[in-house]
DNA sequence: TTGTAGGCGTTATCAA
DNA sequence: TTGATAACGCCTACAA
């Protein structure tokens, strides 16, 4: 069935095209008249224009992008939130855009830019390994949200917001060697991951060498690539193997609070109490770290500074006002109940 | 500055855009190598279709859209897991569209369809209240995927999956008044939630009122209007509340898993413990009921039988092998550690 | 204040 | 197997 455009509605109001589209899009040089009698047909007629055909049209829609990889993070529901919030303020459409774990975000970025005409990007999550001959097929302004890059990649090529991921995950296994802990047992991302996995492994590795305790491998497990990354489950199998392998340790330092979860759970289910026979920490600080019983023991983000800082940097880059600009904020250790001194 | 497009790469294969166009949509009426040639030409510039274009000429795109209600959701996460493969497997293209609590799902529906060209669409979550004559606006066919819809809308008008809200709902009231429960708060949608809000709060009075128990109104807590519904901090201000009108109960039934959570930790901030004190049991079935501690009562939703069949239910109404269908599957209440029997 | 006409980047039709 | 050309539905100079 063919739909109703613009022309049957400039027919039926018996006045030209331009007029409608002057009436739709809230143009000047229209009587207030003319106006609302053609609101009032394309009401009865339930005229919808045809986003296609606008977006083909327009040189520029004052729409932003969120490209999101792995949306079951829960860390990344309230950054969104508030990225929503930003970005209406600001008189801005706001475009959510799922990528799945193994599509690019970057050809997705480029087709959707093209074809909504995008004015500014955020990339959420991923690892943003990139040419940058291919990141240079965005025309338009970008920011890497609470995406860690290694050094490898020119600061000075993009603009980034997130916290220090070193240094936080150093502050966690400080903090637990000062209680006491030397054998800390940590659950990591993959291996090859460059990432924030990397970085938080990398800030565990120092906080042990300042504390002058030997690194010792088979306290560090990786979650496994066929099961959904940071999820409880991971967090719960590569757990029970920890348990199984009979290596020692007091403490166990999860990258994610969702990991530090499911990490309990297979705790739990060997008998074991939290935090009498293990310290358990997350990271992250999202709602469920609270609610979990006992509380977990976390670094939480700024989340609320983190997305408006984005959203800053990401207008200031639209409106030329500044260059490639990297935010960190700091992130704060919470203790709760699911660690203990040792000492 | 212009983007490159499918007239530049003719020019620059010396062809006609015809050709490029069916070297880019894999048409039949092509050499191999006029097709691998120009294939090269497009990928040395990085020439990337303009989507709005297409969808602008394209009369029908294989692609079908998932609507969903508030993605906080835990439990929507696995559906559309479920979803995004079964669409891929036929060969369809898969569009996640998020819509705000406050924004109309139908009109973005109707938007949608015009704009991506949609064969299909599933709604998920929201309560869908809405006149059938904007519904007609909806040309292509829809499934209602566990939006539990009370009686006033005419059930020949459209498709749906899900659950006997009312009857699972029963089922766990009944199971805690047999445990010996005779004063069970509910944790329960706001009273104008004419969808499954409303479906589980019928059960739960039907289940009391065949146990001989009668209903006491001020068991009964609604989600705060005020904070995100259906959070585990909506669960967590309600029961506080609860526990400070100095109402007396032994078990608490939450109508979603997350608000149970958040009970919970209500309930081990008054010192009180679970299930010693109180047995809780939530609804849905989430990864988290299984990662609490105490791991949560609950009835579990059959995710992957629900997605499969909303797909299933959809792809007979496109290829009209069917007319209007409404599919049920039974639930499973799934008793762990967070209740228990008092008699 | 209003209307006409051309073009946005593709795909589909039809003729070559 | 190819290519010119007419839509697709809308917006916007420009003219009236």
């Amino acid at each position: 069935m063919a739909s109703i455009t613009i022309i049957d509605i400039a027919k039926m109001c018996g006045v030209g095209v331009t007029t409608v589209s002057r009436a739709i899009n809230n143009h000047p040089d229209i009587s207030d008249e003319t106006k609302a009698m053609i609101m009032q047909v394309i009401k009865d007629n339930h005229y919808v224009p045809n986003n296609s055909a606008r977006n083909l049209k327009r040189s520029a829609s004052k729409t932003i992008a969120v490209l999101i990889k792995g949306i079951t993070n829960a860390f990344f529901n309230k950054l969104i939130q508030v990225f929503e919030q930003e970005i209406k303020d600001k008189k801005y459409s706001f475009i959510l855009q799922r990528v799945d774990d193994k599509e690019d975000e970057l050809e997705v970025a480029i087709e959707l830019e093209k074809e909504k005409r995008l004015r500014g990007i955020v990339f959420l999550g991923g690892y943003f390994v990139h040419a940058k001959e291919k990141l240079d097929q965005l025309t338009v302004p970008y920011v890497l949200c609470t995406i860690g890059m290694t050094e490898d990649f020119d600061r000075k090529e993009y603009s980034s917001v997130s916290v220090d991921d070193f240094k936080e995950s150093y502050k966690m296994v400080d903090y637990l060697c000062n209680q006491g802990h030397r054998k800390i047992a940590l659950i990591s991302a993959s291996m090859d991951d460059v990432s924030i996995g990397k970085l938080r492994f990398e800030g565990y590795k120092k906080a042990l060498a300042d504390h002058g305790i030997e690194f010792n491998e088979g306290l560090v497990r990786c979650m496994k690539d066929d099961l959904e990354s940071y999820s409880m489950k991971n967090g719960y199998v590569v757990t029970k193997e920890l348990l199984e392998s009979d290596e020692e340790f007091t403490a166990l330092f999860a990258i994610s609070d969702s990991l530090a979860i499911g990490a309990c759970k297979a705790l739990f289910d060997a008998g074991k109490k939290i935090p009498e026979d293990y310290s358990v920490a997350g990271f992250d600080g999202v709602d469920m770290s609270y609610y979990y019983n006992p509380s977990i023991t976390t670094i939480r983000q700024p989340v609320e500074n983190i997305a408006e800082e984005t959203i800053k940097i990401l207008f200031d880059l639209i409106h030329k006002k500044i260059t490639h600009t990297h935010k960190v904020f700091p992130a704060e250790l919470v203790i709760r109940e699911s660690t203990r001194s040792i000492s």
